[in-house]
Order: structure tokens, then C-alpha cells, then sequence
DNA sequence: ATGCACATGTAAGCTGTTACATGATTTC
DNA sequence: GAAATCATGTAACAGCTTACATGTGCAT
């Protein structure tokens, strides 16, 4: 199995929608950064070496006042490969998740400091929630398709689905943590 | 924020509770390989390191009919950046999950191929529960104190959770999916 | 006979992150 | 006046994966 770059990709999936620029490209992933990310500087190299082979082509716009961007067109060739791609088995997804971690070797740390980090992850999983659920609506209104709009909404269920379990798991185990051994 | 070298701060774990090899470090993480996972490829060169750094020392012990093994014990020095790194807030748990990528881009290809990797999904989730629920008893009689045990079985409770919020929130997207559009 | 478990490592190289560099315009 | 947004990139490098290399003993 060779080693996918899987920024590629995710950047075709973007420039399949529509042309676009690396900073668009940025953007899209940041209102999806609860379950994908990408760096700036990766996305504007693995661009460059799409152009190279072909996946894509680039045409610099000039625009007042603002920097110019370069926009990137998905060819046949990159529409080929994307649609080969996702037509793959899904490679399998590995995890590190710090917390679980962290979790198991806390006996070597105070119950509090456990604690916090939990309720730190009950945070930051209430904020994914909310933007999720803000999200929703603004998403009915602008997807056209029926297919499109069934595979969004999917997603921002998973995201709620995780969210919830999540939440309700971090509160169970504080519990747990803070009751007396006795 | 430097980057952490995360492998180093597993391998600690283990050493904290006892010497082992990294064959050893190996085998435990892939008993807990539903939320973390190591290579033997980077287990040994970071072992090698964090002996030059003074975290852990080396003995090799000579076994018959066998290749030597090379065990390896936590110092205090690695004991306490251990502690320190345990009390440290968890990075930010960055996720790529390439099948919601695939998904949300799924009108460029057969519903039955979704449908599939929904599918295979599903198994390799009830694959994990079948094992959590197996290696729960187990644990339950190996651990000794409580505070530990608490936390095994908090992480074993996790992969439950996410394990069944997954395997639900798979089949309800395959049915979606599988609905009459008209 | 075939494969798995035991056991350790090196070499090569891709992936992705962090830090750095620049600068105008818009918004609060 | 400060901060965010727009906009693109390079340099350095850490982290991790894949492929390669080697060999015994036991179980089926």
C-alpha cells in the first residue's frame, strides 16, 4: 500500500465542486475542521506539484486593492483520479487519542488535574456541537441536490452522534473518578 | 508549541509500570490499538534516543533458543518528565476521518459503493466491541488498585460508546442513502 | 510445509507542522 | 488603534510509515 497524500485529495474534492483558490480551499476545510484539517502550508505546495502533474491548471487573477489569487481548475485527468479515489476502500483510520491516554496512566497524577482535562473535552465538544447545530439550517438552504444535501447532513449527524456520545461519556467518567474508594 | 514526539510519552507509560522490551511496548500498544497505535520501526529508534537522553537504561538479557532481548526501565528523570507531560493539558485531538470526506463527495459515485463502505465500517466497529467486551473481564481480574482500575475499564466504557454511536449512526446513513428520492 | 510468534533493527522518504515573511483593507 | 480578513508562500524539520533484512522455534 503506498502512502496516500491525502491533502491531494481533499483539495480535489474542493476543486471538483468549483474552481478556487489555496485560501479558498482553506476555508472550505476549516467549516469541516471537525473532522478534516489542513495547514496553509501544505495545501499551497501539494498545489503546486497538482499543477506538475497535471491534476490541475492555475490562472492568476488580479483584483483591486486585494492580493492576487491564483485559482485552481480540477483537469479530466484530476476529476479521473478523485472519483478513483473515493471509489477505494477507506483506509483504515488510526487513532492517538491523548486523552484515553492520558486516562489510563492517571493513577500517576491527581483525580482534579484528570478531571479538568475532561472538562475541557466537554467543552470544546459543546462548541463543535453548537456550530454544528448552527451549521444545519444554513446548509438546507444552500445545497441544491438531493444526494449532496442527504451526504451533509449525514455528516453533521456524525458530528452530533460523536459529540453526544462523547459528552455523556466524559460526564460518567468524571463521576466515576470522583466517587470515594472505600 | 513544540511538537511532542508522542510515541516517547507511550513508551514511558509502559516503562512506568514495568521494564519491558519494545516488543514488549509493542504488544501492549496493540492491545489498546482501538485508540493508539505504534510501529516497532519507531518504537526502537525513540528507544534508542531516550536513552541517550538518560529517560531510560538498558539491559540486555541473553535467553536460549530465542534472540536477545533488550529491556528497558524508566529512570527517575524519565519518570518525572512522564509526570510532567501527564499533568500538561491534552494537544488538541486533530482528526482526519477520511470516510466522512469520502461521504460528503459520494454523488460522484454509486450509492452502492457508500453503501459499502458503510458497510465495512460497521464490521470493523463490532470487530473493536467484540473485543473490548472480551478484554473487559480480563482486566477486571488483572488490575489490582482501584484508581487504576478505574481507568481501564473508563477507557473500555469509551470504545464502547463509540463503538455503538458509530455502528448507529452508520446504518441510519445507509438507509438515508438507500431512500427513493422522487 | 506453512505460517505465526519471538525479537531487533536500518534506510528512505513522504506527510504534515511550526515558524517565518509580507502587506493592504476592513471591521470593531 | 487593534485585530481580523484577505492572500501567498518558503524553510526547516519532526514524526511516522513502508520496505527491507535476518533468523529460530513451535504449532498445525
Amino acid at each position: 500500500m503506498a502512502k496516500m497524500n491525502r491533502t491531494k485529495y481533499a483539495i480535489l474534492g474542493v476543486l471538483n465542486e468549483r474552481p478556487a483558490s489555496g485560501y479558498d480551499v482553506k476555508k472550505f476545510c476549516d467549516s469541516i475542521a471537525y473532522f478534516w484539517n489542513e495547514n496553509y502550508s501544505h495545501i499551497y505546495p501539494v498545489l503546486k506539484q497538482m499543477e506538475e502533474e497535471g491534476l490541475v491548471t492555475k490562472k492568476t487573477e488580479q483584483t483591486e486593492g486585494r492580493p492576487p489569487r491564483n485559482i485552481f481548475s480540477i483537469t479530466p485527468g484530476g476529476r479521473e483520479e478523485f472519483v478513483k479515489w473515493l471509489m477505494l476502500p477507506v483506509e483504515p483510520h488510526i487513532l492517538r487519542a491523548e486523552l484515553l491516554l492520558k486516562l489510563l496512566f492517571s493513577n500517576n497524577i491527581p483525580v482534579d488535574n484528570m478531571v479538568e482535562k475532561l472538562e475541557n473535552k466537554i467543552e470544546e465538544q459543546m462548541r463543535i456541537r453548537e456550530y454544528l447545530d448552527n451549521g444545519a439550517e444554513e446548509i438546507k438552504s444552500r445545497i441544491k441536490t438531493e444526494r449532496k444535501l442527504k451526504a451533509w447532513l449525514a455528516v453533521i449527524q456524525w458530528g452530533r452522534t460523536i459529540t453526544d456520545a462523547t459528552i455523556g461519556w466524559c460526564e460518567e467518567t468524571i463521576q466515576v473518578l470522583q466517587e470515594d474508594d472505600e
